[in-house]
DNA sequence: CACCAGGTTGACC
DNA sequence: GGTCAACATGGT
């Protein structure tokens, strides 16, 4: 039983692992909030400042680009980078009252991606993340952990190499690129350690 | 106490 | 093109 290509992978990771079932978000803009504050932060400090986010009323482009500046930073804190994540949220909320999310979610791929990527504290991730889980759209997710369980079965890149694999060996399937990321971060997070990867079972007999 | 977390940026080569 | 410190809190 030997897997070689991604579509194999994908197929023993969720027989492992089950579904994921990500993004947890009511809204596709919690989802942009989410994809901000889940920088270099665990996602549980991140429900805790969307949770705090919307006791406020917060969770919408239009409050929170209205917001006291003070008060984003004061709720989005648990979740570091505090200052600069909590305006370049307001900046996004504005984008968002300007462009509203059906029509600039609706641009065609090329487009879509150069908006977001010119938003400031939006690179490859999270700019993915967000046409991937809030505009439901299929661009594959490449992550620190993609790049860990990549490396560990002998295939090395930068953000576009690997993106470039997944899109090209995968069907477009949105709902398969949501599950696919989530099951590769909790495969990471459980068998790839940061230095090596000496435990990962279902990467053995991959090569 | 050291290390890490679902990265991005601007400076520099 | 690529590398790297800075950004900051909270958990193990």
């Amino acid at each position: 039983m030997k897997s070689r290509n991604l579509a194999d992978i994908y197929d023993k990771l969720l027989q492992e692992l089950g579904p994921q079932e990500w993004w947890p978000a009511d809204t596709p803009f919690e989802v942009v909030i989410g994809a901000i504050l889940t920088q270099q932060t665990r996602w549980t400090n991140v429900e805790k400042a969307i949770s705090d986010l919307k006791g406020h009323g917060l969770a919408d482009p239009q409050n929170l680009a209205n917001a006291n500046p003070e008060k984003i930073e004061e709720l989005v804190q648990c979740c570091g980078f505090y200052h600069q994540k909590a305006f370049r949220l307001r900046n996004i909320a504005q984008f968002f009252v300007d462009n509203p999310m059906d029509i600039v979610f609706a641009l065609p791929m090329g487009e879509l991606r150069e908006l977001m990527l010119s938003l400031q504290g939006v690179g490859y991730e999270t700019a993915d993340s967000i046409i991937l889980y809030a505009a439901d759209r299929p661009k594959f997710v490449i992550d620190a952990y993609t790049t860990r369980m990549m490396k560990c079965i002998g295939i090395e890149g930068n953000y576009m190499q690997l993106q470039q694999l997944f899109e090209e060996q995968l069907p477009a399937d949105v709902k398969m690129f949501k599950e696919y990321h989530a099951l590769i971060v909790e495969y990471a997070k459980k068998y790839c350690g940061k230095k090596r990867c000496d435990a990962c079972p279902l990467i053995q007999g991959v090569n």
